[in-house]
DNA sequence: ATGCGACATATTGTCCACATTTAATGTGTT
DNA sequence: AACACATTAAATGTGGACAATATGTCGCAT
């Protein structure tokens, strides 16, 4: 008997078998706390709490920390429990640095194969980014700003990619709580970007829309106070000039 | 009481917390089984049979094929069980097209940070692919043709585009075994290409890293067969004219 | 004989109880 | 008072039992 088995009939199920469970329901609303920055990068993520909170055993709630886990918003500790992550400057350069190299192929791609169907969409999506940052909603711009490199992803056609740049927005999210400098307040000038990388879109100038994404990209990274010491100062730092008085 | 709690304490066992549980082992043995094809692409992967080998209960069985089905070896469908992925030619051609795109960004960094020592170890590499060659161990030389793109992702210095890239290593793997077409024979021309983009690094000459790079991935795209049929082309289309009648 | 439906089997999904490990507290000694 | 060690408490790691679901088989009705 052989031990390799048609599959083919399993193949229609693979895009609606992803809600088959109540899995994802809970993962959803972890990953949506994390990234609107309800959950802060260093909170502990107590498998038993989770459970009373979702009414699951602890069964059901590993399942979701390893799956955070393996997108890197979460990171677990052997015996020590699952914890919100804090990436550290060393990561959060390499994340941007993996969205400069991702996101200039995404590019490449995208004005080869963009119709006017998804120039439309993209413009949608301006507005809406718009749209919220009048309204001050910075969580809601937060995601989408995000969805507009995935909506970018999407247009490319590449799976793969997709599911990785995604995980690369997540972590930038991250990234940005622990990160933010003081001196911002111009964010809303990745709008203005957005918009300028529609237009070379539209207008199929691949060099363009390379250059743009990656400026983009790099604004965001200059945003950011990674050179400083590391993050979680906790209590050392905060206490450091008191203690000892 | 805040419940943000300082983990700057945890960060320093972030090395060595990868090895704590037996999981890796597990993981690594089935990882490697799927890699040098000892198992094929449909094989189900049954939990209780996998525990039963490796004497363990199915909970741990469970975590390790959670975890191949994040990094797409394995796809789990639901109530249905997990099975060792077949790639089809869509998704095939996603890999080797994102491969494309991030081994460019490697190449680029990796021409720039290159040290002596990073070449030594390269060419050592090469060696041993020769060996392997040699010898006719196929299932070897996969696994060292892997390693050496994993290398130069390693000289590159970015955590998250390595990760990445593993994942792609281990599905053009198993897309290999899926689509090699027959006309094959000279696949250790792949060798000869590993040792030109070494010189390429060597030089320092970033454009021709890359263009030998891309070159050499779309000669493995083109030892593939991926323009006929599906694989196992989803009943759907095959029935759909005589369905009904 | 064929087609439909109910039952039986096997596998996965979930929960709970126990074992193990870690971190913290408390105690005793120097 | 400071350090080291033993004890204690809490959380995670693991195993086994039961429930839910899908598949395969058998029987009955037409």
């Amino acid at each position: 008997m052989k031990q390799t088995t048609p599959i083919a009939e399993l193949k229609r199920d693979q895009g609606r078998t992803k809600s088959g469970n109540q899995d994802d329901h809970i993962y959803g609303q972890m990953f949506s706390a994390i990234l609107e920055q309800r959950l802060s990068p260093g909170t502990k993520l107590s498998e038993d709490v989770l459970g009373e909170i979702f009414s699951v055993s602890r069964t059901v709630i590993r399942k979701v920390l390893q799956r955070l886990a393996h997108e890197k918003v979460v990171k677990i500790f052997s015996n020590r429990g699952a914890y919100v992550s804090e990436p550290s400057p060393d990561e959060a350069r390499d994340v941007l640095d993996a969205r400069k190299v991702v996101e200039e192929g995404i590019m490449r791609r995208v004005v080869k194969k963009r119709t006017t169907a998804d120039i439309r969409i993209l413009e949608g999506m301006l507005k809406e980014e718009a749209l919220s940052i009048e309204r001050d909603e910075h969580s809601k711009w937060v995601a989408l700003s995000g969805d507009f490199h995935l909506a970018l992803a999407e247009i490319a056609g590449n799976q793969s990619l997709t599911d990785y740049l995604r995980e690369l927005v997540s972590m930038t999210s991250l990234i940005h709580v622990q990160y933010q400098s003081k001196k911002i307040g111009n964010q809303s000038c990745s709008c203005e970007e957005h918009g300028h990388i529609i237009e070379a879109v539209r207008a199929q100038d691949e060099e363009a829309a390379v250059r743009l994404m990656i400026e983009h990209i790099e604004a965001c990274e200059e945003q950011l106070n990674l050179d400083g010491k590391e993050p979680i100062s906790d209590l050392y730092e905060i206490f450091s000039d008191v203690a000892g008085s």
